[in-house]
DNA sequence: CGTCCACAGGAATGACGGGCGG
DNA sequence: CCGCCCGTCATTCCTGTGGACG
């Protein structure tokens, strides 16, 4: 059979075949819903705090802490949108402006995005900041709104760059006549306030909110929710979603990952040609992602960190229990020599150890040995064979993990 | 009870590359 | 376009430390 017929048949198969998708968008991260399950108390919060704006007056700036997942950025969206909507109605002059300051990434593309939405165009890049700043400025109070800014993740962007900006942002009002700005911040980390310089804190969180995990029930409802609306009735057993509520609810409550969750499992399921998306599937959609973000990490490692892991990953073979810092680099330097590599200090051997535990990678515990010194006892964070990755993800390190392995096993012969 | 191991991890400093601003 | 500055990665030097051993 040729070629194109086979292709054909699989197409076919997908178009004709059972799909279980109704309406796949909706499981995606960025879909703002047209109802927020369990956080009507915030969305009122933050209506009551921005509904001063319709009128003319200011407001109070706002500032939301919460994990990832919690529904603060559909929150605020999805309230905005409301008021936005509102003010359309009656005629009130206010503009809203959406900023990711983590995706931003500098002070300046923050700002020449504010730019962006008062009807300003300005350079990449060229202008100083402090110019940028005053254009926005003056076009602002030309024109005379109320703009509400939201400037999400915004912690990623102070600890990267400081809070030169949000400090002009927070005084900007001191010298607009005709128009105002009304901040929303909004930061996954809960100790960034201890970043902030007083005056921005105190001017910034004139109201705080606080969005908690959700709690697998809360879970439950949500992904209900969004699961009638993106599969086609009886296509998700209750079994899926109670074990992906509980699932997600197991890691810090976090409904964005509930929902990929869902949506992986529902992928898994329609490719197999099922009916019906089961609590394997999810358990099936689990492992996967996890998988995919372990190869990630993997294929991203800088060298003499894929090194170190390699170390680990040999010694674990013989030794179960324990593997210390020194241990490791000696396997290291060894590995370097044979590589013909120079060799990284053991102070940064040590540090990449703590990084790789950090992506969870490796689990590095620090213990003391009494007369025999402090150490960390490092274990392999992920199933072995994943290591396989590494030889995958990069051929060159590959070849000559390769050639070191049969150096060893010759050497043990 | 003091010693001393085998590191941890902070601070200062240097090399390098890339982007900002003039 | 070029110099400069800033962030990142790495090194060097350093002080700190929990607890088994003698």
């Amino acid at each position: 059979m040729p070629k194109a017929d086979v292709l054909d048949n699989i197409f076919d198969k997908f178009l004709k075949g059972p799909t279980i998708f109704k309406n796949h968008e909706v499981l995606h991260p960025d879909y703002v819903p047209d109802y927020l399950p369990h956080r009507d108390k915030e969305v009122q919060t933050i209506g009551k705090i921005l509904a001063p704006a319709l009128r003319g007056y200011r407001g109070s700036n706002v500032f939301i802490y919460g994990k990832t997942g919690t529904g603060k950025t559909a929150v605020v969206r999805y309230t905005l949108d409301h008021l936005i909507r509102k003010s359309r109605e009656i005629g009130a002059p206010i503009d809203s402006c959406y900023i990711n300051c983590r995706l931003a990434g500098t002070d300046y593309r923050v700002l020449s995005n504010l730019c962006e939405t008062v009807g300003i165009v300005v350079p990449f890049t060229g202008l100083a900041t402090g110019e940028v700043f005053d254009r926005f400025r003056n076009t602002l109070e030309a024109k005379k709104i109320a703009l509400i800014t939201i400037l999400d993740e915004i912690d990623a962007l102070i600890k990267a760059h400081g809070d030169v900006l949000l400090y002009k942002l927070t005084r900007i009002n001191e010298n607009l006549k005709g128009s105002k700005v009304l901040l929303i911040g909004i930061s996954n980390d809960l100790h960034f306030k201890e970043f902030l310089d007083p005056r921005v804190l105190s001017s910034l969180s004139e109201e705080e909110i606080v969005f908690h995990p959700y709690t697998a029930v809360e879970l439950k409802d949500i992904l209900s929710e969004r699961a009638e609306m993106a599969f086609i009735e009886g296509s998700v057993s209750e079994g899926a979603l109670h074990l992906c509520s509980a699932l997600a609810a197991s890691e810090h409550g976090d409904a964005r990952r509930a929902l990929d969750l869902l949506r992986v499992a529902g992928e898994l399921a329609e490719r197999e040609g099922a009916s019906k998306v089961t609590e394997d599937h999810i358990k099936f959609a689990q492992k996967k992602i996890e998988e995919d973000r372990v190869a990630e990490v993997l294929k991203t490692l800088p060298l003499h960190s894929k090194l170190v892991l390699f170390s680990v990953y040999l010694m674990a073979k013989s030794k179960t229990e324990g593997v210390t810092t020194g241990d490791v680099f000696e396997v290291y330097k060894e590995l370097c020599s044979r590589l013909m590599l120079d060799p990284l200090t053991q102070r940064r051997v040590s540090g990449l150890v703590n990084e790789l535990d950090g992506v969870g990678i490796l689990n590095a515990r620090l213990v003391s040995l009494g007369r025999y010194g402090r150490t960390k006892r490092i274990h392999l964070g992920i199933p072995p064979e994943s290591i396989s990755e590494i030889y995958t993800s990069d051929p060159w390190v590959g070849q000559l993990m390769n050639y070191v392995l049969k150096c060893i096993q010759k050497q043990k012969k």
